[in-house]
DNA sequence: CTGGATCCCTCACGATACTG
DNA sequence: CAGTATCGTGAGGGATCCAG
């Protein structure tokens, strides 16, 4: 038996073969979102190894998950990029996150958030009712990292950066993810100051009824 | 940071440090045929050495996916069940099954089969809009391993054992992958003897409808 | 018998440094 | 930018042993 293997034909091991390896889905998590460089998928997944981001990347590329894709001029260099396939897993990153999300406490000590991980936060908690003949942009600004969230039509795009159109603009630390669980209102935690706005507060009701933990 | 963290703060990589270890999400799918004790979790997950048995199970208790239930007279002895939280990763599990059983090649020289692998594939499967007024109860031999199915009311629920009352038996190896994909007609796996049948061919044709890769 | 605990060994992972 | 090279550690693999 192959070394890593679980020696079961099964597809779902099978599966936790392929992707059940440790920084697998994360690295897939944020593919995601864009395909990316070997640079930058080294600096959305803090901490992991460059030599297990090789190890991975080609594993990922083996089993017809992602592709590499040479840059043309000027740019150059390399982009990897979900393939078809790949692309299949996102319906069980969307679960695994929103089934995580429940279980979310308060962030540990050296615990960062990448634009990449809002984002895909974003996407867990959308909540498709609620944005039936819904027009509304956010920009959302947690420490360094902003991103914004535009839904139209009942669909959600997300970004990075900021907008320059946005009905709000929401400042917060991890308070937020307390918002989305109903866990404090609002009005608290405009309050006590763990969640900044700019733009008209209806929009802040508006936002936790789109996003939901 | 805690050894075995992503170091970030977000819903998805909280769940992989809990259910993305080696082995836990094979003893989830296990549990989520039926509650079990250690000894049938071990038989069932071949190759998983004890100690790494005792250690996710402790860790899947800890984060609250796993209870503990002392069995009554006269059976005695621990079974270990999923909690509601443990429960919810149902749709995870069936999501990355159906994902990985469209690269399930033929199985390779040492792999087994057990009754929980085929009930999940079975489930995972499973087409609930071809099922929509039709009543059926299936017995599927692999080898050693019977397990059975049964279709009512748009439902499927499956179980370890024979039937007594099935419509149709369906004694097969591998081969029966490659008729759920499409690969082969039923005519064909008849002819060369990859799968045999007891009763009327057609529930056959019917079972790859109701059952598709 | 069930339900583990203990030991040893190996290899995947983590950290750091370095290169085309 | 996109990796390779090297090395130490600890989790996992495998066998064996033990208590209720």
């Amino acid at each position: 038996m192959s070394n890593r293997a679980y020696g079961q034909y099964c597809g779902f091991s099978r599966a936790l073969e392929v992707v059940g390896e440790r920084w697998a889905l994360l690295i897939v998590r944020d593919l995601l979102i864009s395909p990316k460089r070997f640079s930058d998928l080294h600096r959305g997944l803090p901490g992991i190894p460059t030599n297990v981001l090789t190890t991975r990347l080609g594993e990922l590329e083996d089993a017809g998950i992602v592709a590499r894709r040479a840059l043309p001029r000027p740019e150059r260099g390399t982009v990897y990029e979900l393939t078809e396939y790949g692309n299949q897993l996102e319906t069980v990153v969307m679960d695994l996150g929103r089934w995580g999300a429940k279980s979310l406490g308060d962030p540990r000590p050296d615990e960062t958030i990448t634009s990449d991980s809002i984002q895909t936060a974003m996407r867990t908690t959308f909540q498709p009712a609620a944005a039936r003949g819904v027009k509304v942009n956010y920009e959302l600004r947690m420490g360094p990292v902003v991103i914004h969230a535009r839904v139209e039509r009942g669909k959600l795009v997300t970004g990075s950066g900021p907008l320059e159109d946005p009905d709000l603009v929401i400042e917060s630390g991890p308070a937020l993810r307390g918002l989305m669980a109903r866990e404090i209102t609002p009005a608290e935690a405009i309050k006590n100051g763990s969640v900044k706005i700019t733009g008209d507060r209806r929009f802040l009701n508006q936002f936790i009824e789109l996003f939901r933990i």
